[in-house]
RNA sequence: UGUCCCGAAGCACAAUAGGUUGUGCAACCGCCUGUUAAGCGGAGGGUUGCAGGUUCGAGUCCUGCCGGGACAG
């Protein structure tokens, strides 16, 4: 197997654990920064490594687009195209055919988009998602999956999550690549029964890892995390356990205490462009006028290379003067937040104490539940 | 000094033969969950330079003044 993953305790349900990759150790509960275009947005290699990344992410979809995954193959792989040397995961392109819905078709052959780029007809089977990661030569692949968005009716429901499970059988089959290890998403939606489903026969097929797949698209955070616990428990203990897309500070806190250990979110760099800093104290929105002579850094205790260094007026005049610089540091920071808290989660659950630390963060939050 | 043109939101400008003023940007506020997103949305903001007149009704027409500009002397 391409990855080794051991559990070194628990606390509760929430996991404390390490995952060893072809490109390095990842240590659990992991948030892992969202690079779809072989670029973690606004960010150096080296800056996203100094703000705590372990491992961050790629898409099969944009990359297959452009530059294309021969043109990565045939440049060494996406780790030395990107200059990242750490640990990469691709996804498999299943998110766009939820958030492209107006522009594809899908059937038990593939699912046919339109480029978003120039109108191109993209066929993606789920053998052709196995073989542009490959290409890519991530360390974790995705099965190709359909995620179907809230509210969908339960007879559709049902259809994408069988054909879901077809399409991991045959991405399966298809895998070849032995650095790589290919995961599994469950799908179902906020039936539990289905996802009950799902987790078994994807389980039966026994892959090196399962992700949580379909959440965050609609439904209330109630409705997701009370989906959670029951998947996750259904899932082989032994094996890496992945919310796809989630999320909030708070959605990662439940997500842990359900027993997950790996969360991507692009929250912290597109908020971060978007003027928003993650904070203990909730979410600063920098452009706001009451920062105009706030000499205070973003976080008062924060380590992070842009805390030490610039306060919050500096930061306010870089977005109102629409300087690059603003967006690239607050993805900075942002991403060192999600990773600060990740450390965090992973020595409160080390010391048995996950439930106290994360009932004070969710206080500060005004998310106390 | 004379003739002509122009004065409308913080700024730049729209407003059909007179019919309760709009747009962009700025400023202000909010949103963003496996990135089609350095994006999207919302609200505020004007006695239309001033004073008269014509008219049922004037940003629009007439007179005067103030301010800016062009040309001529």
């Amino acid at each position: 197997m391409s990855i080794r993953f051991v559990v070194l305790g628990n606390d509760g349900a929430a996991r404390r654990g390490r995952v060893e990759t072809p490109h390095g150790v990842v240590e659990t509960p992991v948030f892992m920064p969202v690079g779809t275009q072989a670029t973690v947005k606004g960010l150096t290699p080296q800056q996203v490594r100094e703000a705590g990344a372990q491992i961050i992410l790629g898409n099969t979809y944009h990359l297959c687009l452009r530059p294309g995954d021969e043109v990565i193959a045939e440049l060494g792989g996406l780790h030395r195209f990107m200059a990242w040397e750490g640990p990469i995961l691709t996804d498999s392109g299943g998110f766009q055919v939820y958030s492209l819905a107006p522009t594809r078709k899908i059937d038990d052959r593939a699912a046919v988009f339109r480029s978003h780029i120039d109108g191109a007809l993209v066929d993606l089977t789920p053998e052709r998602a196995v073989a542009i990661q490959e290409n890519l030569g991530s360390d974790i692949a995705m099965c190709l999956d359909e995620c179907p968005p809230h509210g969908t009716p339960s007879e559709y429901l049902r259809i994408a999550v069988e054909r879901t499970i077809r399409w991991a059988e045959r991405c399966r089959t298809a895998h070849k690549r032995p650095d790589q290890a290919l995961f599994a998403i469950v799908q179902g939606g906020t039936d539990l029964e289905l996802r009950a489903h799902c987790a078994r026969a994807l389980t039966a097929l026994d892959f090196p890892g399962y992700a949580l797949g379909g959440f965050s698209v609609g439904e209330t955070a109630t409705q997701m995390v009370a989906a959670l616990g029951p998947t996750a428990a259904l899932l082989p203990v032994d094996r890496p356990r992945y919310l796809m897309g989630v999320g909030q500070p708070w959605d990662i806190l439940a997500g842990v205490r359900s027993g997950i250990d790996m969360f991507d979110c692009v929250l912290p760099t597109r908020n971060g462009r978007n003027a928003s800093a993650f904070t203990d104290e909730g979410e600063v929105r920098i452009r706001n006028a009451c920062h105009k002579r706030d000499l205070r850094p973003l976080e008062s205790d924060c380590p992070c290379y842009v805390c030490r260094h610039f306060s919050r007026a500096y930061l306010h005049h870089l977005f109102l003067a629409k300087e690059m610089l603003g967006p690239t540091l607050l993805s900075l920071h942002n991403v060192a937040f999600y990773c600060r808290l990740l450390a965090g989660i992973r020595q409160a659950i080390e010391q048995r104490r996950f439930d106290e630390f994360a009932a004070v963060r969710l206080a500060r939050w005004g998310q106390s539940s």
